[in-house]
DNA sequence: ATTTTTCTAAGGGTATTCCCTAAGTTTTCA
DNA sequence: TGAAAACTTAGGGAATACCCTTAGAAAAAT
């Protein structure tokens, strides 16, 4: 008997999963959450084998809550839960101990693959799926440079950027001239094929990089 | 007996629902739809008397296709699909002929409620929740009013802005002086509570404006 | 251990944005 | 048909962003 526990805020996908999973003999559904907070709670009291965890929790960090309860309980197998949307998120909460991660439009024999596979101790990897999703994003929109790959301190100036800090109070929060700042953000420009601080803003939000 | 239709890209969402409604014996979901064309397809042959739409369609814009049905079959009552994220949307929905909106953590009871309501004519608007999400959305950022009001000029300037247009350069796509355009653009700042153009950008995309 | 990248920073400008105040014109709406 | 809101323009000044070049020091990669 493999034990399922479901955490996902929208109480549809829950009654979804659970309704798809209640014919199987071999599994059982033993706990549905809404969130993170009540997930770590339960699991205090008993733990699932699989548990299928909603990347976009409103209260924690899905890759986050991957990370703590793959830490305190080794013997539960995380499967992601993830929209078109944030495919982006994928490999970074697999690189965070998740087992494996499902679209949530997947259909029920996907569903019962992915419970399969990852029982099995395996990942459950849909890389055609992955490679279709991330082909689609790149067709719709421009001759986009795959991702731009920004150094740390393009990041931490970025995100400066992002919360409308100027030059001069950016280079105070980071302990370096504003004159380094300016040659930061000139080189976030030219990366990202800006043309000023607005377009980087706009870039950075299209490409997930804030 | 009321006919229900579902549309949602997301299976675990068509079946989540399905199966907290076919306990109900006046209730009969008679179809569900992954996509807005297969829909519209299915609704050429049987309507249902409300149809449950998920604002985020892959295909089809939902508040598009809120308008399409609510034209075409004028006797299908839309209760739109949405999540915490874009309870912006909401108004632009109900706007467009939709008789109510549900969010996708809505439990059994909300979910009959919705439909009792619709059928009876009268729209479901669950005012609290709108109120708490939009709340919510204000503790966690700035004090950002509710959904602030541009006019019809300072939203071409929103637009020119985020095409990374100078001041000079908007002038004179609208043909209007650059200290109208910079008037312009201060207002914007301050109804959007904004510290510079890069606030504006980042507001405008996270409040849907662009 | 050496090349490459990143981080740092400066000088010296120009361009643009930001901010204030003020006020005439037009549009919208009660 | 008033009153209110929106649109328009402007002056002037301070602050900030943008752009170029150059270049040493630190860190990372090979």
């Amino acid at each position: 008997m493999i034990k399922i526990s479901i955490t996902d805020d929208h109480y549809v996908v829950l009654k979804g999963i659970e309704s798809l999973l209640k014919d199987e003999k071999h599994i059982s559904v033993i706990s549905i959450h809404e969130t993170g907070k009540d997930t770590l709670q339960a699991f205090e009291i008993a733990q699932p084998d699989i548990l299928f965890l909603d990347i976009n929790l409103p209260d924690i960090n899905g890759i986050v809550l991957t990370k703590t309860i793959t830490k305190s309980f080794p013997n539960i197998r995380v499967i992601a839960l993830t929209n078109h949307e944030d495919v982006s998120f994928v490999k970074r909460i697999l690189d965070n101990g998740a087992f494996g991660y499902l679209l949530k439009n997947a259909h029920k024999e996907e569903l019962l693959q992915a419970i399969e596979t990852v029982s099995k101790g395996e990942r459950y990897l849909q890389k055609d799926i992955e490679k279709k999703i991330l082909n689609q994003s790149l067709g719709r929109k421009e001759y986009s440079a795959l991702q731009p790959k920004l150094t740390r301190r393009e990041m931490e100036v970025l995100q400066a950027i992002s919360e409308e800090l100027t030059t001069q109070e950016i280079s105070e929060k980071l302990f370096i001239s504003p004159k380094t700042v300016e040659a930061h953000r000139m080189n976030i420009m030219s990366k990202l094929g800006a043309k000023n601080s607005v377009g980087i803003i706009k870039i950075a939000l299209e490409k997930q990089l804030l």
